[in-house]
DNA sequence: ATGGTAGCACGGCTA
């Protein structure tokens, strides 16, 4: 089966390239980041036509996640645990069931986390945007420990907003102190990894060069001025079906693009 | 240090 992610800037700015993605890529199940719509005014049918079922976990104006599959959603739960305070959607869960065997799926939208702001000490001000990044990913490896403890194939995808490596950016000296690139953030990363995670594009392809973002200002995709944040991670049940994996970066020229292209892998389930 | 672009929704935040 065919799993892909795609942080599409907005559902009702994005319905047409959206559907142009679908129609070419054909993907089994998606992860959505960045609908900005509440549940309620999500365009259900530009999806449910082309026979997926979909789940959204909405909020309005910003973030908001979603999944959409040819086979059914099962056990969805919406939201991360651990702070009942953060009303911010980011994060959705759900299984299918295959004749192969079932695969539990993450959708996630990580926080961006700029602008960091330290204090006299260099530790994250309370409160700040980089505090509640590094928090928020404290609380996302707990959940990982618990969904690995389920020992079943599993995917985690999304917009991580994490550059893992020098060689993910194609100007990695100007994201040196930034949220998405600063020690801090790539440790908290590398400790999820560590748990026993494949980065599902790595696995396939090393080298410079290949990125999922590239800022719509100053002409950043002609120069493939980008850089590699949006990830799918596997753990070792799913990291053994893994046939493919690549990023759709011609989506990126298309009318109308997200800052975002997509990123799928193949699984032999 | 600023400005450059885009989405949501109609002001100002987020990225």
């Amino acid at each position: 089966m065919k799993i892909a992610s795609f942080n599409i800037n907005g559902i009702k700015a994005r319905g047409a390239a959206l559907e142009r993605w679908l129609d070419a890529a054909q993907p089994d199940l998606a992860v959505l980041q960045e609908i900005k719509s509440i549940d309620d005014t999500f365009p259900r049918a530009l999806i449910e036509d082309r026979g997926y079922h979909l789940e959204t976990h909405g909020q309005k104006g910003f973030n908001g996640v979603a999944i959409l599959s040819k086979l059914p959603l099962e056990d969805v739960t919406r939201g991360l645990p651990g702070d009942d305070d953060d009303l911010q959607a980011r994060w959705i869960e759900a299984t299918v069931s295959t004749p192969k065997g079932a695969l539990r799926v993450v959708g996630l939208y990580l926080p961006n986390g700029n602008p960091v702001e330290l204090d006299a000490d260099g530790q994250p001000v309370p409160g700040g945007k980089y505090a509640y990044k590094l928090a928020w990913m404290a609380r996302m490896e707990a959940r990982l420990r618990d969904l690995l403890a389920l020992e079943m194939p599993l995917a985690v995808m999304g917009d991580y907003n994490i550059i893992p490596q020098a060689e993910d950016a194609a100007r990695p000296e100007a994201w040196r102190k930034d949220a998405l690139f600063r020690l801090p953030s790539r440790q908290a990363f590398r400790r999820m990894l560590h748990l026993g995670f494949t980065d599902a594009f790595r696995a396939q392809t090393q080298g410079p060069g290949h990125y999922s973002f590239w800022d719509y200002q100053a002409g950043a995709f002609e120069r493939n001025d980008g850089i590699r944040i949006d990830h799918i991670l596997l753990n070792a049940y799913a990291a053994d079906l893994l046939q493919h994996c690549q990023i759709d970066t011609a989506e990126r020229a298309g009318e109308k693009p997200s800052d975002h292209v997509p990123i799928w892998a193949e699984l032999a389930l």
